[in-house]
RNA sequence: GGAGGGGUGGCUGAGCGGUUGAAAGCAGCAGACUUGAAAUCUGCCGUGGGGCUUGUCCUCACCAGGAGUUCGAAUCUCCUCCCCUCCGCCA
C-alpha cells in the first residue's frame, strides 16, 4: 500500500508509475474520494466535539433530575420530566444530525480502501522503462572458468548436450506421468538421486545463508489467513495464482465458494515464502535495535500458473508445486540501506551460483516487468544448455532461464502488514516508522535441477555432482546409470 | 467434533454506565546522585486520522471486529472473528 498522503501531495508521481508498470488504476477517483472524506469527517468531528461538550455540562443535571424523579410523584415528578425532556432535545438534535451525515463517510471508505489497495509502488527512477521483460536489461554475466557463454555448449565440451527431460529420464530422476497420474498436469514425482539432489540443493541453500550469511533460519506455514496475502501485496492483483482452501467459510454469511471474493475467513497456500516471513511480524512496532531482521526460509510453494496455458509445459521448469529457499530482509526506512542490502542479496546468490559453478547473468527488470509492490527488480536467470531455441539440428542452442529474482520495496509492504519500529529522533524522543523490506530467491528446486544437471552433464550420460554439494549427498561425485 | 475461559497501551495487568485515553508494575527515554556502573529519587512515555493560526496548537477516533441500547459505553445486549484450557479423534 501506498502512503495516501504521498498521493495527495504528489499524484502525478503515482499516476506515472501507475502507467510505467501497465498497471491501470484510477488516481484521480482516489483524490475525489479522498476529499469527499476528508469534508465529512471536518463536518462530523465538529458536530461531534459539540455534542461532547454538551454532555459533560448536562450529564450531572440528567443524573440528578433522573434520581429526583424516582423519588418524587405525581404533578411533581410529571414536572421534572418534562424539564428533563427539555434539557435531552439538545444533545439529541445533534445526534441525528451526526446520525445523517455518518452514512455517507461509510459509504466512501469501502470504495476509497479497495482503489488504494490497487495503486502499484512507483519504480525507482533509475529503472530502465519498458513494456515487458523484453525490455530487461542485461548487467552482468558470470560463468565458471574454462566456460565462454559466447560459444555454444557442444563448442565449449566437445559433445551435444541433452534436454532435463532425457537426462532425468535417462537417470531415472523424476516420473512425469505417474505424477500427472496423481495430480494433473504441470505435475511430476521426483525419485532416488533426483529427489537426493533436490533435498541437497535446499539444505545446502539454507545453510548457505545461516552458516555463512547470518541469517535466521524459520518455519513459516504456507497455508495462512487472507489478511497475509493482501499484507504482502500478492492480493488483490495475483488472487487468481493462488490456490484457496474454503476450509470453512467461517461465520460469514455471505461466503460463497463459488464466489470469487467472497471467501470470509479462508485461507489460502502460498505461492512463496515470502509470505509467512512478512506475516511474522505483521502488526507489530518493532524496536529499532532488532533491525535489520534476516530471515531465511524453506518452504513449498504453490502456484496455479493461471494463464500460462500452453507455456513450458514439458519438465520441471513451471510446475504447480516446487520447494524455495527463500531469504527476506526487513530494515530501517533507509533508502541507501535498502539499496545496500538489495546488492548484498543480490551478492549471496552469485556466491551460491559460483559455488554450485553454474553461469548466471544479472538482468535489471523494466518498469513494465516489475509488478505492484517493486520499486527495484533484479532478475538472476541460469544458463541452461537444454533450453531456447532449436538450431539447424533441431536440438535447443541453449539460452537462460529465471531461477531468481530479487526486489526492493521500500515500505510499500510493511506499511500494508502495519509493521513499524520506534525511532530515535532528536530531544530523546522517538516516532514509529514504516520499515522497508526485501526479498530474492536463494534457490528453488526442482527448477534448479534444470542448470544443474544440464550444465554438470558429461559425455557419456553421467552428471558431476559439484563440490560443494557432494557433502550433502553422502560424498557422492557422479550420477551414473 | 463436545464443554468451558478469555481478548484492555511495547509487555504484564486493574477498571465492569459519567473528566478513564485508561490505575499499577515492567521495559524505554531524560535528569539528579555516582569517578563510571548498579541501586535510589524526580519527570516524561499509546496508535491512527483531520484542521489550520505549523504550535511542547486545536480536534476526532481507537480497550479484538461489527451492529445495538443510552443524553453518555472499555464497562450493558446481539453477531462475528481470534486465542487459551479440558475431553474426543488423529500424523
Amino acid at each position: 500500500m501506498i502512503d495516501l498522503r504521498q498521493l495527495r501531495e504528489t499524484p502525478d508521481r503515482f499516476k506515472n508509475g501507475a502507467k510505467a508498470k501497465n498497471i491501470h488504476v484510477d488516481i484521480d477517483r482516489i483524490l475525489t474520494l479522498d476529499e469527499q472524506r476528508r469534508a465529512l469527517m471536518t463536518k462530523i468531528e465538529t458536530l461531534r466535539a459539540e455534542q461532547k461538550k454538551i454532555e459533560k455540562d448536562l450529564g450531572p443535571q440528567i443524573g440528578k433530575l433522573s434520581g429526583a424523579i424516582k423519588k418524587a410523584s405525581g404533578d411533581e415528578a410529571a414536572a421534572l420530566q418534562k424539564e428533563l425532556d427539555a434539557i435531552k432535545a439538545k444533545p439529541a438534535a445533534l445526534k441525528d444530525q451526526i446520525a445523517q451525515a455518518e452514512p455517507a463517510l461509510a459509504a466512501i471508505e469501502p470504495e476509497l480502501n479497495a482503489l488504494l489497495l490497487q495503486v502499484p509502488l512507483p519504480p525507482d527512477a533509475d529503472v530502465p522503462v519498458g513494456k515487458d521483460s523484453s525490455s530487461n536489461v542485461e548487467i552482468k554475466r558470470w560463468s565458471p572458468s574454462g566456460y565462454d557463454l559466447a560459444k555454444t555448449f557442444e563448442q565449449n565440451k566437445g559433445f551435444k548436450p541433452k534436454t532435463h527431460q532425457e537426462i532425468v529420464r535417462d537417470l531415472n530422476l523424476a516420473d512425469f506421468e505417474r505424477g500427472v497420474k496423481l495430480a494433473g498436469t504441470r505435475s511430476y514425482v521426483l525419485t532416488g538421486w533426483g529427489m537426493r539432489m533436490h533435498l541437497a540443493l535446499l539444505r545446502y541453500a539454507t545453510d548457505f545463508m545461516t552458516d555463512k550469511n547470518g541469517f535466521t533460519p524459520v518455519s513459516v506455514p504456507v497455508l495462512v489467513r487472507e489478511e497475509a496475502m493482501i499484507g504482502t501485496g500478492f492480493f488483490p492483483a495475483g488472487r487468481e495464482q493462488a490456490y484457496h482452501i474454503p476450509e470453512s467459510q467461517r461465520g460469514n454469511p455471505d461466503a460463497d465458494p463459488a464466489k470469487e471474493g467472497k471467501s470470509g475467513y479462508d485461507l489460502f497456500l502460498t505461492g512463496t515464502g515470502e509470505v509467512g516471513l512478512m506475516g511474522l511480524h505483521q502488526g507489530e512496532i518493532l524496536d529499532e535495535s532488532v533491525l535489520p531482521l534476516k530471515y531465511v526460509t524453506v518452504s513449498t510453494c504453490f502456484r496455479r500458473e493461471a494463464g500460462a496455458a500452453g507455456k513450458d509445459t514439458a519438465g520441471l521448469y513451471r510446475i504447480h508445486q516446487f520447494d524455495k529457499v527463500e531469504q527476506v530482509v526487513i530494515c530501517k526506512a533507509d533508502e541507501a540501506e535498502s539499496r545496500a542490502w538489495h546488492k548484498k542479496m543480490i551478492g549471496f546468490v552469485e556466491d551460491l551460483l559460483q559455488g554450485l559453478e553454474i553461469p548466471y547473468r544479472l538482468l535489471q527488470c523494466c518498469t513494465g516487468d516489475l509488478g505492484p509492490k517493486n520499486a527495484d527488480m533484479v532478475d538472476i536467470e541460469s544458463f541452461m544448455p537444454g533450453r531456447g531455441e532449436a538450431g539447424p539440428d533441431g536440438r535447443p542452442l541453449g539460452d537462460f532461464g529465471e531461477t531468481h529474482s530479487a526486489s526492493r520495496l521500500y515500505d510499500f509492504q510493511c506499511r500494508r502488514l502495519n509493521m513499524r519500529y520506534r525511532k530515535a529522533v532528536d530531544g530523546g524522543k522517538t516516532e514509529t516508522v514504516v520499515c522497508h523490506s526485501l526479498n530474492n530467491t536463494v534457490l528453488a528446486s526442482p527448477r534448479f535441477l534444470i542448470p544443474l544437471l544440464e550444465n554438470h552433464q558429461n559425455a557419456d550420460g553421467s552428471v558431476t555432482i559439484p563440490k560443494a554439494l557432494r557433502p550433502y549427498l553422502g560424498g557422492a561425485e557422479r550420477i551414473t546409470q
